[in-house]
DNA sequence: GCAGGTCATCGAAGCGCTTCGACGCGAAGG
DNA sequence: CCTTCGCGTCGAAGCGCTTCGATGACCTGC
């Protein structure tokens, strides 16, 4: 059972191998007729074409690249919701996704580029000062980014607008009446790396809580259980009048929770507790936790669909910001 | 800056294309002298080999598609290790890894497979009913299957021993002098669908309990904490003498936990707990968790192998089993 | 000193596809 | 009635690489 070729379809429909092509492209006109012929040969024999030629022949390998860093302190669900996503959508578009991690750094994508394994590049967890940015000016190959590094001039951004998330928890918190409000961020080494997205939220957060006149602070925030705990005491020892607390980690979130109820303090009677966090996380927790969705399936979907963008030729937007969106539960009142 | 391709090196090292090729493939004797002209000009030019144009000379297109279908009540930490190790053991082969969902169902994966575009597959989250198998006997392509289908004859599954790991535990508590233990798992949605893992962990489970005559039961387990608090207490209240709880659920220990701590119950003081999961989690857990690891990125790495060992035409063996290990913290005694 | 054998290298034939220019034919225009 | 045009189709030329058989050059050994 050799494997099918476009000249085995021509053959079986009677035409010319470039007549299939053309049928299957649709980059020339054909008549109905012969069309019909040639998709019913198709399906008879089971056709596929193979993807190396086309590469070849076309130079578009109908590929992109998906880099996930893959690591610590990274928020995992959202990650793969992410991934799942950017799959899903880009199958929309007849591409296929490559999988790559951060191992082989810069070099990496430059190699899948070079050797046009790929059409375009989705970065994600792009932090301020990225090693892999200045390559990707250099490249041919188009590229968008879930993030934003320091100098987003040129490039191709997306992502949540965690300036407004951040700012959209103080809000919330101010306008049901608390006077001094924390936020707990993710844990030190993702600031210590310069990962964007956190320190817009603390700057959102800050500048919100300020506009409000609210007493406010943000800190980093470790994740096990024992950490939430010991710094959610220091907090509520240090400032007794603290009765908003806003948690920008997830796998924190359900250990805030925790932490609270050793504490004696009870939610959201004593203190009101917002989350920045997927919906799952959020639904799961007890009570329920009042929170800012990490809207990952739009964020991907809309990568794709710039990526594919860039790759019509088309322009594109430099900086996409979506909207965040507050969900009010049994956390906060 | 047009793209080098192998002729430009050809010329460049003043040899034929076909002993580039030679010198980049080694599969054929190459006098130093000309290796070494032949790899600077690769060097000076940034010369990168056409992927497509490769695979299509040479029938391989050194990627391998991952199959993770993303469902629900799934693992995702452990998911993502298993992803990244994959992707890293895949390119220590020189292969790339292709990310699929399983949205486009079985149709994707022959999709992939009849246009060349993967060698090989590698299927994760194997249901004992899986609608990809039948599939998969009929390909041409090799795969490698995480974890076992009702019948794996004539396929190559790997996956961790999860009898051995329930057994594991319950030898482990039964040590300790236990006398009454209880096992939650996965998520019920889990168990209908059929996944092997969850099965085999509880059989091991209650066959070592019985073996070392301890009383025993096992249940489901949701993944709030409203649930896992509820299921807790009911296990409690129905069983008093109870004081050995093994969980198979990531996203629920660290509520057993919790749970444990509201309705007064000391760990390991009053009930010993016991988890199969990563040791990031376990380690995070306080107190800190007996845990049996679940070893991603051996799973990943060994799946990767046998592939490859199936790409080379080489014999592997249809089932690999790894033993699964456990680690004393404190949640036991 | 020459047949026979190595070793290193070359040239050319594909791999399966896309795409460009060409061609034939019927319809429209003068 | 003859030219012009556009539509539908074909043939052939690559795309960049691997691989097979062939060709010298250089050693052996008798």
């Amino acid at each position: 059972m050799r494997t099918v070729t476009i000249a085995d379809v021509a053959k079986h429909a009677g035409v010319a191998v470039s007549t299939v092509s053309y049928v299957l492209s649709g980059k020339r006109a054909i008549s109905a007729t012969t069309r019909q012929r040639v998709l019913d040969s198709v399906r008879v024999l089971g056709y596929h074409p193979n993807a190396g030629a086309r590469a070849l022949a076309s130079k578009r390998a109908k590929v992109i690249a998906l880099v996930l860093p893959l690591r610590a302190g990274m928020n995992l669900p959202v990650l793969m919701q992410f991934a799942t996503s950017v799959v899903t959508t880009a199958r929309q578009y007849d591409h296929d996704v490559l999988l790559m991690t951060a191992d082989e750094g810069p070099d990496g994508l430059h190699r899948v580029a070079a050797s046009a394994l790929v059409d375009g590049l989705l970065l994600m967890d792009v932090e301020i000062h990225d090693p892999r940015v200045p390559l990707l000016r250099r490249l041919a190959e188009p590229a968008v980014l879930i993030g934003f590094p320091a100098d987003p001039e040129g490039l191709t951004c997306v992502d949540l607008d965690f300036a407004r998330a951040g700012a959209l928890c103080a809000d919330h918190l101010a306008d049901l009446g608390h006077r001094e409000i924390a936020l707990l961020g993710a844990p030190s080494v993702v600031y210590e790396r310069g990962t964007g997205f956190a320190e817009r939220t603390m700057a959102g957060f800050a500048e919100a809580a300020a506009r409000h006149g609210l007493k406010a602070g943000a800190w980093p925030c470790e994740e096990s259980f024992d950490e939430v705990h010991a710094a959610v005491k220091r907090l509520l020892d240090e400032r007794p009048e603290l009765s908003g607390l806003v948690v920008h980690n997830e796998a924190a979130a359900g250990h805030v929770l925790g932490a609270l109820r050793i504490l004696g303090r009870r939610v959201p009677e004593d203190v009101s507790v917002v989350a920045i966090c997927p919906d799952d996380i959020a639904e799961r927790a007890s009570p329920a936790l009042t929170s800012v969705l990490v809207p990952a399936e739009d964020v991907g979907r809309q990568a794709v669909r710039l990526l594919m963008a860039k790759l019509e030729g088309q322009a594109v937007p430099e900086s996409t910001l979506l909207e965040p969106r507050l969900t009010i539960r049994e956390s906060s009142r």
